[in-house]
Parts: structure tokens; C-alpha cells; sequence
DNA sequence: CATAGGTGCGACACGCCATGTCGCATCAAG
DNA sequence: CTTGATGCGACATGGCGTGTCGCACCTATG
């Protein structure tokens, strides 16, 4: 496939590419492997391929299945695996911010399925002398929450694995869903995407033989089976669309025009981290006068309240519709 | 050094471990090379891995610097790397869903730069087959902020490339600082820690000659520049001790025993999504009165505040001191 | 139970190519 | 200029990746 190119080193990556081919979970065969690197273009026998991946198995973390004939090829759960580095020192800290996010937000059963791919990311995608000086980043790096943090919820021991696995591939799921009055229902859904609010995760689907589109909470699904049957996504749905019209949380009423005033100790960081690009900020005395145009939500309504009493003169002013 | 196990592969073993060895920014000369692998255990001439370079950089996108006569080995800044697959479904939606934070949170500047590192992750990470259906997840995954959102601070350009590199390599770090009232002032300062809170990043660092840690706020540091001189973290310092503490925020007062009453309407989340573990809640009539032991923070006062006319009787008792 | 096709695997011969070594040209440093 | 380091072309060697054959075993289908 390659067309021309360096000599030698053919060897090399064709190994490579039979290893990219190893699935983690699914078990494969050697004739199916053979199958794929011929179609991609490395012609080589069968047997090859069999002695390859007899020699890899001992080298990576490859293990055979060899109770049935076939035998059937997968990686072992906790191989090492590996990458070429590509991460400079700027994305490391970034990585490492993001894995603090993600280990504040989401419950303890989820982080640790991410945790090994984290260590791989430390350990394989970082320059070797920088990880050999023993720099360990992940504590110099935090990530404060801006909130009052809560608790993640409890969620389900399965649901979110059957839940990302049916809305990965594009398959029905069956739920058993307790809403907020406890009232447990069971039906099956077409899962159409996933959203996180703060610490709670929800997702968005609709239930068979309907056309509207819901929003279950993880934590409220008792849970969850992915069917083995597919469905073709609308593809109507757009998941950005649905947040927009607020199916998420409780919903905008539309754009509005905001103007309100706040004691500059208190909302003078909104010159730094402004409402919107058109905010506008006028000085007051020991006041600012903030002028935005954003989105009139649930979300809004509680910033606003949490300033108090340092917050005065809140107007709300219909906006132009402008499309997002 | 591999002790045994598999026979061989070892040419492949060999030119991954070369191509793990080369950076992304820095270059790096064949003769060094040459060295970290006989220390590593792999005894081959420094011809073989001149040659091996010179393949490889056909092969990979690996670029040679042949200007100066100790040439320069490293990596195309577009190259494309390789990682072997290592992520299920669940841990692909879930590292979508950090993509999605992250984007909602970092300026734009920082975020291009990750940009590449997920497009990797997405191309190469993920089992073959889930990837060619075309099975776009980042469209089904998204994250909502729970807030409402403040547009990310702007970081002047270079600014961040510098702090982090000095961060990471415990280097000094000469910045110009412009504090809130609009006072600049120049110094230079040891990196020791980066926090994120919402949109803001602020470095924890110690200036020259003091012995008390500062907070600066990224966005306010109108030019900075690593320099080559390296230091020694001071041991006593611990970022997470420092969070505590409240540098970051406008600290905590302590923790208390924090009682309210709020109505279910407004406060029924608190019943999946808990204050803290130890938290009680009681049904009193159509409100619930609410018990649990936090820290007292600003962040706390304003997501009190944020509940309006539905929450009254708010009282805060000390509560026995405990180290978290 | 019988047959046929698929599959794993040991063995063997071939030949490519990675490897080590030498030598020369070139460049950087003193 | 001298000296050492580096890059590189050339060459001989042999290790090992490769294809092929054959046999044994499993599975499937009748």
C-alpha cells in the first residue's frame, strides 16, 4: 500500500500493523488477521502471521485462546501497550488537568477504567528523560471546583458499560428506569448521546415505537442490557440542538439582553472572564454596570442569586434570535 | 536485560525502543541514541542505528536536522505517531467527555494543541472495525456546564508554553505580572504547582529570596520566560495542602456542621448527589431539611445563596476538626 | 460414524536484510 | 593544521523471517 518509500524496515511495520489489529476485548483469529493484512496489502503466508503472533504473545501482553480451535487473539486486560511519544511537556500538564476533571466528576467504578489509561498515557507518551527525573505531575497540577462539589452519584454497577457499549455501536438497549416519584418502568431505547452535567451523567434516547426524545438519568436506571440488534440513528437528531433547547437541564427561554449591577470586589472578575463577547462593562462609582447578551437559563437565575446582596438592578431584556 | 522470553522480534523490540526514544521538540544525535540503548540493554553498533534513522525516517515522520555535523534527530511536528489500541468503548466516550471539558474550559490557544493529541487518540486508540463504521462519538457526547459558563480568560500567547515547560522541569521562571489593581511588577519565581478553576489557571510559585508561596493568575502574567537554571522543589510544599489552605479561593473557614431547609422541588438532587458522605436529609412537610458536614467556603456561601426564596433557616455549627 | 475442510504446528531450505567491521570523506573544535 | 567525532559507502556474514510441505487434530456437515 505504501507506495514507495524507505527499504528495510518492512518487517517492522508490518508487525505493527498486525498488532493495531489485535483487538482488547473481541477475541480474533489468525485466518481473520491474515485476511485484513492481505487486503491492506502485506502479502504474506498464513503460517507467517501464526508464527508472528506466537512470538508477540510471549513479548506484549497477547493472549491465546486455545480451548476452541480457532484460536481466538486478544490483548490482556492489563497490557502495557504503546505509544510513540507525542505529548510535549505543555499537553502533559493539560492531560494531567484533565484527568483531575474527570477523577472530581465522575463516580469512583468509572475513574478506574480510565485510571490505566492515564498511566499508559504518563508512562508512554512522555518523553523518556522527563519521566526518568522522576517529575511526577500529576502533583503539581489541581483542578478546584468553581461550585459547591457534591458527590457523584451512585450509579448502577454495568449500566454505564452497557450504556456506552449501545450508544458506541448504534444498538438497542433495554433500561429499567425508576424516575424521580419511584415509579420503575422497562422498555427499550435507542441511545442517542450521552451528557454530563457537573457530577451526573444522562442519556439522551428514544423509547421504541415513539418519536420524541427523552433524557434518563444514569443513576436512575436500575439497570441496563445492550441488545445485539442495531438501529439507524435519526438523522434528524443532533445532540447539540437538544442541549440548546434545554432537554438537559431546565431549559433557555431564549436570548436575552442582560444588565445588571455588581460591587466591583465581588464581579470584577468578569472583566477577565466575560459574560459573553458583546459584554460591555461600565464603572459605577464602586459599582460596575455589566451589559451581555446570553442565554436565559436555570443556570443563569442561580449565578445571578449566589452574588446576594452585592448584586442590584437585574434587567432582562429580549434579544435578536441569533442561531448558536 | 529482557531476561528471557520470546525468541525473535527482537529487531522489532529494538526499533520501538528507538523510536520511543526520540522527542518530539528537542533533537536528539545518533551517539545519544546510540548510548540509551546500549544502557537499556541493546548492544548494537552506532552504525546500525544511524541506518536504522535513516530508514526510520522515511518510514515515520521523522525529520533530520542536517545543518550541523552531529545531526539532529526528531519528530515532524505533524507526525502521526502510533499508539497500539488500548481503549474500550467506555473508556472512548469517557475520554470524549474530557475532550468536551477541557474545550469548554481552556482558552483556544491551549485547546488547539490538545486538538492533535485527541485525534490521535481517536484514530489510533480505537478498535479498528468501531472506527470504519463511521461511528462518530464525539457527537454523542457532551458536556453541559453546570454553571453558568464565563468565556475562558485570554493567556497572552507563549505564556502558558513557558510556565508549563518551567513547571514541568522544575526550572525559574521570569514573569511580569500584572496585579489587579494594575500594578506590574517583574521577578522571578519557582513554578511549583498549576490550578484550574473553571475558566482560570493560576500558578503556585515562590518569588527569589522569599520564602512564602503567591498565587498568580495565568491571564495576568503579560510575559514570561523559562529559564535554563534548574531548582529544587522545596519538599514541605504539597499543592493539595495548599488548595486547603485556600489559596486558591477565598479559603475555607473551617469545616462546620451545615443545616438548611429547602424545597423538595429545588433540593431533590441533593438525594442522588450528596454533600458529603455523611450527609441526613429529613421530609418536612413539602420541604427537606438537610444535614451534612463540609467545608466552609465562598463556594458554599454562593451555592447557598443560588437557591433564593427555597431554602430559609440556614445555620452553621463547628464541627470537630478532622484532616481530610 | 465417516468424510472433508479448516487449523495448528513442527521441520526444512532459501535468501533477504540486519548486523558488525573497515575505510574514507567531511566537519567542528582547539 | 591537527585531532577527534561523525556520516556514510562498501562488503562479508549469518541470523532469522519467509514460503512450502506434511502431519495431526479439531470441527462441521451428512
Amino acid at each position: 500500500m505504501g507506495a514507495k518509500g524507505g527499504e528495510g524496515m518492512e518487517a517492522v511495520i508490518f508487525t505493527l500493523e498486525l498488532l493495531r489489529r489485535i483487538p482488547k476485548n473481541r477475541k480474533v483469529t489468525a485466518s481473520q488477521l491474515h485476511e485484513q493484512l492481505c487486503a491492506a496489502g502485506f502479502d504474506r503466508d498464513l503460517r507467517t502471521v501464526q508464527r508472528q503472533l506466537e512470538a508477540l504473545s510471549e513479548q506484549f501482553g497477547i493472549e491465546r485462546d486455545d480451548r476452541s480451535k480457532p484460536y481466538g487473539y486478544r490483548w490482556r486486560s492489563d497490557a502495557k501497550g504503546f505509544c510513540l511519544p507525542m505529548l510535549t511537556e505543555q499537553q502533559s500538564v493539560l492531560l494531567a488537568l484533565a484527568e483531575q476533571q474527570l477523577r472530581n466528576l465522575l463516580p469512583a467504578g468509572l475513574m478506574k477504567s480510565m485510571q490505566g489509561f492515564f498511566e499508559q498515557a504518563r508512562y508512554n507518551l512522555v518523553p523518556e528523560e522527563s519521566r526518568a527525573q522522576g517529575k511526577d505531575w500529576l502533583s503539581k497540577v489541581r483542578s478546584v471546583s468553581e461550585t459547591q462539589p457534591l458527590l457523584p452519584p451512585k450509579i448502577a454497577p454495568g449500566v454505564f458499560e452497557e450504556v456506552s457499549n449501545a450508544l458506541y455501536e448504534d444498538r438497542w438497549l433495554r433500561v429499567c428506569y425508576e424516575n424521580k416519584s419511584g415509579r420503575r418502568t422497562t422498555g427499550e431505547v435507542m441511545p442517542l448521546g450521552l451528557a454530563q452535567k457537573g457530577p451526573r451523567l444522562y442519556l439522551a434516547c428514544r423509547y421504541r415505537d415513539y418519536d420524541d426524545d427523552r433524557t434518563l438519568a444514569l443513576q436512575r436506571i436500575t439497570s441496563a442490557k445492550a441488545l445485539t440488534l442495531r438501529f439507524d440513528r435519526p438523522p434528524e437528531f443532533d445532540l447539540r440542538r437538544f442541549d440548546a433547547e434545554g432537554q438537559f437541564g431546565l431549559g433557555s427561554q431564549g436570548r436575552i439582553r442582560l444588565r445588571f449591577r455588581v460591587r466591583k470586589g465581588a464581579g470584577a472578575h468578569l472583566l477577565e472572564t466575560p459574560l459573553s463577547t458583546d459584554q460591555e462593562v461600565r464603572e459605577v462609582g464602586d459599582e460596575l454596570e455589566v451589559t451581555a447578551t446570553v442565554e436565559d437559563t436555570f443556570e443563569l437565575e442561580k449565578w445571578l442569586l449566589g452574588f446576594g446582596a452585592d448584586i442590584s438592578e437585574i434587567r432582562k431584556e429580549p434579544a435578536a434570535e441569533l442561531p448558536s
